[in-house]
DNA sequence: GCCACAAAGAGAGCAGTGCTCTTGCTTTTC
DNA sequence: GAAAAGCAAGAGCACTGCTCTCTTTGTGGC
């Protein structure tokens, strides 16, 4: 039941965003706004499973793509085409996880897990490509940014300097900034046509200032 | 009376966000609900007309920061903490240009005027050093999307490079992820101390693929 | 001074919303 | 078979955007 719930909410999602109705959902399941209570104490919580629904099946999308690429550049590459792929077939999923929060919604703790994934998947190709000695030295970064950087890589990405941290959560912040860009409409009257490969030049940049090749 | 109104929503703006209340609106001046109407046609036309305040004021401020800087890179750099400290200061504002678009809302051709301003700016940063000779050469791109590139080039950044224009374009779209990781909480348990830091570590990378120095 | 007209606001009302509470029905459990 | 638990329905509250009609207010012309 919640599954079929959360199945036609979504469908609701597509056409409201997030503002969905619950009473639209409801009726559209023939049953009254009041049922639909049983299952989901509140809108927000409806909307919170939404999301980690969503971020499970962006995660499973980028891993998926991931598997069986060999050469960093390529991984990267497929991770990000694989994110905006998925993007582009769920515009308001999108918008949910990554989008402007939604007014007076905080999201519960159960997101984080779930909303990790795909960052944790670009750290490990870095990690992996840094490991196997084939990142060319970087000058080492200071600051106080650096440092948080550094306790970032020794949680999640094994030996990895600060500098390449950074240049990996630059990536993940760009390519998600690129897929929001096109989606939200600031491409329009730019470039139109060939978005994808204007996605991929901007990825190979972004790859290219992590030092993978 | 109009500015009156568009005060009060944007106060109301920062509490509840793009879907605000017009009564409540109406309840804070003292007037009936229906008085406003007399002003704005609908309440998307109240989002309307604070979407181009909002363009403007960031647009201002970025090209006031710009001011007096020298160097290609230093105005790069000041244009884009502008923009952050703009973003930070008016969280909602920003979300309203930048996040998600609001459900149903489809913003009328009045608001790409002044959403242009930030990246018109970009752009004549990035013309101006390449017109001097200050960048240095790059491969040409090839593909679809460089042909759209050079239409923008030809329109906004004179005889500029395909490349250049694309670089540039990806500095903006990656300024905008980072500002909106930043304020949707994307950053969250990575870097929370010294975020400017990490945020210009970003635009630097971003303007070294441009070539800017 | 007075009338006429237009602008500005008030108020009621419609259909819709999230959410709560009470009532009733059905299915399971003892 | 009776008690208990789970599930759904319905009414109702306070709120929303928006429309309609009515009333007040201010101003220009004579």
């Amino acid at each position: 039941m919640t599954e079929e719930i959360k199945t036609v909410a979504r469908r609701h999602l597509a056409s409201d965003g997030a503002n969905l109705s619950l009473r639209a959902v409801a009726r559209d399941l023939g049953m009254a706004s009041s049922a639909v209570y049983r299952y989901f104490a509140s809108r927000d919580e409806l909307l919170t499973a939404l999301i980690i629904d969503a971020y499970d099946a962006l995660g499973a999308a980028a891993e998926h793509a991931a598997e069986g690429v060999r050469g960093d550049l390529d991984r990267w590459l497929a991770v990000a085409l694989a994110v905006r792929d998925w993007a582009l077939a769920e515009p308001h999923q999108w918008a949910l996880i990554y989008g402007s929060p939604v007014p007076g919604y905080q999201a519960p703790p159960d997101t984080i897990g779930p909303a990790t994934r795909v960052i944790l998947l670009i750290a490990a190709i870095v990690r992996e490509a840094y490991e196997a000695g084939r990142i060319p030295d970087q000058p080492p970064l200071t600051g106080r940014y650096a440092e948080e950087l550094a306790a970032v890589a020794e949680q999640f990405a094994g030996r990895a300097p600060a500098r390449l941290v950074g240049a990996a959560m630059s990536g993940f912040i760009h390519m998600c900034g690129a897929v929001s860009a096109e989606l939200f409409g600031q491409l329009t009257n730019g470039v139109d046509e060939d978005r994808r490969g204007f996605f991929e030049f901007q990825m190979r940049g972004a790859a290219a200032f992590a030092g993978l090749s």
